[in-house]
DNA sequence: TTTTGTTGATTGGTCAGTCAATAAAAAATA
DNA sequence: TATTTTTTATTGACTGACCAATCAACAAAA
């Protein structure tokens, strides 16, 4: 069997490093040395295998993203009829996996630093026409097009607007609350409730 | 009539400045200088009045949160119904004074440093916890305690969600789109839309 | 002549990024 | 197998830039 190379290993060391310190801080003006210090390695070699900083923390946001997208697909490939994948979207962005501190501080971060940054801002441009696109897959068979539309918009900016709002809020994340008032929404715009009150 | 100092001329001068210059760097790593620079001032000036960078930013913060709180009791003062005081709240956290890209950037970059500043966080949950009863006061009176209290929340998560959500767009803000989609929101859980889609 | 307003120059600290040097592992060669 | 050579892994020490904060000094008004 072919022995690997210590670079693999040091990039993922370090990339968790660096959502721990970022999430710990709740920015990303963590110093390099922090992050290459938390890897357990100096500042030089996280250098040596990212180049400057924001390489570092771009492969971070790509790793967050990749693995976000890693779930959303094995959750999707589970669910049968299109309101199930609904659920499964909302289940899987509020996941113990997804739903951490770390992670919501980390996208927090992503969100201000994609302002100055255009590769990040691509980045969280994918992930959001991600995110839209997957919950039209769910939408258009059960709404009007045009209601589909709106609907995902609505959805997706209720996702993350609990996710900003989580990070203000201190102990651990109440998953169970974000999904009911996400899902909630979903059966009151499906129609789903008794007509009134 | 007493003519004034200069220090509130400076001191507004200053915050704007912040203001334009955090919008147009969108994040908070704006340097004293150049937020002194566009008040047309000495950065010495700023720590003068202002004392160390926290202190700016602070007061920055706080004349954001002040002006949408002044906004928004006009507003209401206005609104004669519950269901109108809903509308007012929405109205003007999407009007053309609180939905402009440097507020929206200030908002951001705020929120991310509030993880490291207990007095950010302290204004912030100031201003979260003045919208949630806001919102509660227009909804208590037109569905069951439980289900205002659910609602609100979303009706804050969709906003701040929006918000965030506008700060990867590029172009003017879409104010109207926004309040569409909270509108939308509020009058499905109101029952007051044609029962089925 | 005291108070208010203002700044240039300076200082001390922090940090990203580089580089030359070293160690260790792998490959090539004898 | 023993050896030299090359590649890979790693760091300490350094540098150059940037920037918050201070302060002594100067100007203007009261």
């Amino acid at each position: 069997m072919p022995k690997l190379g210590m670079e693999p290993l040091r990039r993922r060391a370090l990339i968790d490093a660096a959502i721990s310190a970022i999430g710990e801080r709740g920015s990303l003006d963590v110093t390099v040395s922090e992050i290459a210090g938390r890897a357990g390695v100096s500042s030089a070699l996280a250098h040596h295998y990212f180049g400057p900083k924001d390489g570092l923390l771009q492969a971070t946001m790509r790793h967050i993203l990749a693995e976000l997208g890693r779930d959303a697909r094995a959750a999707l490939a589970k669910a049968k009829t299109p309101r199930a994948r609904l659920s499964a979207i909302v289940a899987v962005n509020f996941s113990e996996q997804q739903f951490r501190p770390e992670i919501i501080a980390a996208w927090l971060a992503f969100y201000v630093e994609a302002q100055k940054s255009t590769e990040l801002r691509r980045l969280l441009r994918i992930y959001a026409r991600r995110l839209h696109s997957n919950l039209l897959s769910g939408l258009k068979p059960l709404v009007a097009p045009a209601e589909a539309e709106l609907a995902a918009e609505s959805i997706a900016a209720l996702i993350d607007g609990l996710y900003i709002r989580r990070a203000l809020k201190d102990g651990a994340p109440n998953a169970a609350t974000a999904i009911g008032l996400v899902e909630d929404y979903i059966a009151t715009k499906l129609g789903e409730r008794t007509c009134m009150k």
